[in-house]
DNA sequence: TTGTACGCGTTATCAC
DNA sequence: GTGATAACGCGTACAA
């Protein structure tokens, strides 16, 4: 039974430790040790603390901890995106990751530029996050310098390259790519063509890329320059670089796009144009959204599971943190063949 | 020039205060106002602090600061998922209303479960949020007091009710979804069905149907029990739950859909089965992204600008923070016609 | 305009 | 096993 002095939600200043401290009739000392190494402390005082500490209603003050521990519990990450499905899937799976380890996630998004992210990045620490999850691994000079400067430990996600010398969590986009493209030439394939997300500043879809043209190459085949086009990831672009495609003389035999956006607008814009998919032209595209495979034409894809990048990674961060050296994590992708691909037409 | 005994970069202890305030030869509570009320000190001495401050790369300790002044620079969210199109679209927006402003998103996620959500929203107060960002209207009685208790400004965004007693963002769902029957009465629609994600736990999802449900009344119409379709949102389920409308007899005349998933699903299930949409079969939906209008029959839907929502959202908890009494604000919505809705048929 | 000195709430180091 | 006390790094009265 509580006497009406001590109600948890008095308008006091707010209760501290010693107050804590103060009505379980112990030193600060003992409280702070009932809570954070219970074993290190008799049952009955244990008992005694966990109830003052309900009876006055003490939250422990995150930043008073922290200036005294240098450490927040605070993990950051800057992703290019948010509202883009297979990163806000991964935040999704980060999120949940390091909640279950009692960590809470900073985030902040720098919208493809790297400045912009460098000064995010910069914000972060200076809010004292323990560690970093970023996107990519292709920094400015400064930039970098600055990351490996700081004691603190970053992961780089959605990229896998066995020789990376920081850890780094994702699949390997430049394989991938080549995988699709080897089932491509298998198919009879000859003709490609290519729309991708612009590559400037953005590692990923260069290294999709750079997997397409050097399996090709070992194909002895190429795209040529005039059949590959750039632009930013919507659907509506898709459309807009199909018509493009299509003007090509000859016309490709395989499209393969850089993304899902671009990839699913590709194809909704060949129906619209009657062109056959996979008949007249196949079709595939990188990352698997649930959209891909409800079209009417399913589109043929790589999938990577984008939470398994984001839960990975927080599990890397958090590993680091604690010691265990930890070299990040290739992530598997597969070859998702549907309707949109098939054998190369005669033409 | 520097000499080599005070490189930014040094093994040391991490600089601190004192240590610029010891290179640029003033004392510390000189460094403090040239950082943080820059005109309160002479002009060479700024100079002076600032040039230190580079030169020993002195960041400030962001713990610290907030144990002494009460405030962290931080804004908490708790989000159903992050990895829907609407949400995403608004933390992406929230994140930069609130970067604008230097102050930085503390991020979790519930799940759509009121214990979860609480539980996270305790964290974040722990990790000292300034304010907070939630979704929807509705909670649990302890949580509620809870809230209430605090001194820190909440926002329930993805509403509106204009008698609501705390401020909320968003759009008015009921009134919406009630324009929307409106308009569909007035194509001469009189059998309805509507597919809703459940509306357990899921105030939005909930009002959305009670719009509809109002409208229907004031039109002396109704929605059968047996003619409404609860699931998950996903597009998978759409499908499915349109060939469980299509079961009915008499069929439907038109469609309603709770969410924007569930009407793309609804609408490709009934491309699939042969339902010719609208002539057949109206289908409308809630929100809008790009799929929608991409679609080989685009979808008639409510828009609302998601984004507008998490701008305004962080812009309002930080206008309560700094004092300025805001109200909330109502979200505009839309009613986008497009090919997936028409005059009823006559069967 | 500038410097001194104290306090913020917690944890860690010592004695006991 | 428990208690006193000194940091942790910064902001800010207050005095100069």
């Amino acid at each position: 039974m509580t006497d009406g002095k001590a109600r948890p939600d008095s308008s006091m200043s707010r209760v501290g430790l010693r107050d804590v401290a103060r009505i379980a009739g112990v030193s600060t000392a003992t409280v702070s040790r009932a809570v954070n190494r219970p074993e290190s402390v008799s049952e009955a005082l244990r008992d005694r603390v966990n109830l003052a500490i309900e009876q006055v209603g003490w939250v422990p003050n995150a930043a008073a901890r922290a200036l005294n521990s240098n450490r927040t519990g605070t993990i950051g990450a800057v992703f290019p995106a948010l509202a883009l499905g297979d990163f806000a899937r991964a935040i999704d799976a980060m999120q949940d990751a390091l909640a279950a380890r009692d960590y809470v996630l900073l985030l902040a998004r720098s919208n493809y530029d790297p400045e912009l992210e460098f000064s995010q990045v910069r914000k972060l620490v200076e809010r004292g996050v323990d560690g970093l999850i970023l996107v990519g691994h292709s920094r400015a000079p400064g930039y970098q310098d600055y990351l490996s400067r700081l004691k603190i430990p970053y992961i780089n996600s959605f990229v896998y390259e066995a020789d990376a010398v920081m850890p780094c969590v994702g699949p390997d986009n430049a394989q991938a790519m080549a995988q699709m493209v080897d089932y491509l030439v298998e198919q009879g394939h000859r003709r490609f063509s290519m729309i991708a997300q612009t590559t400037r500043s953005n590692d990923r879809a260069l290294a999709r890329y750079e997997g397409v043209r050097r399996a090709l190459e070992h194909h002895g085949l190429a795209i040529p320059p005039r059949a590959l086009f750039e632009g930013k990831w919507s659907i509506a672009e898709g459309r807009a670089l199909l018509r493009q495609a299509m003007t090509l003389d000859p016309r490709p035999t395989a499209l393969i796009c850089g993304n899902s956006l671009l990839a699913v607008g590709a194809l909704l814009e060949a129906l619209s144009l009657g062109v056959a998919v996979p008949q007249q032209l196949s079709i595939v595209g990188y990352d698997d959204v649930e959209f891909m495979s409800e079209l009417p034409v399913p589109i043929t894809t790589v999938r990577v599971a984008s939470d398994e990048v984001g839960r990975v990674a927080a599990d890397c961060v958090l590993d680091l943190l604690e010691g265990k050296a930890s070299r990040g994590q290739r992530i598997p992708f597969e070859i998702v063949i549907r309707a949109s691909s098939g054998p190369a037409c005669d033409t």
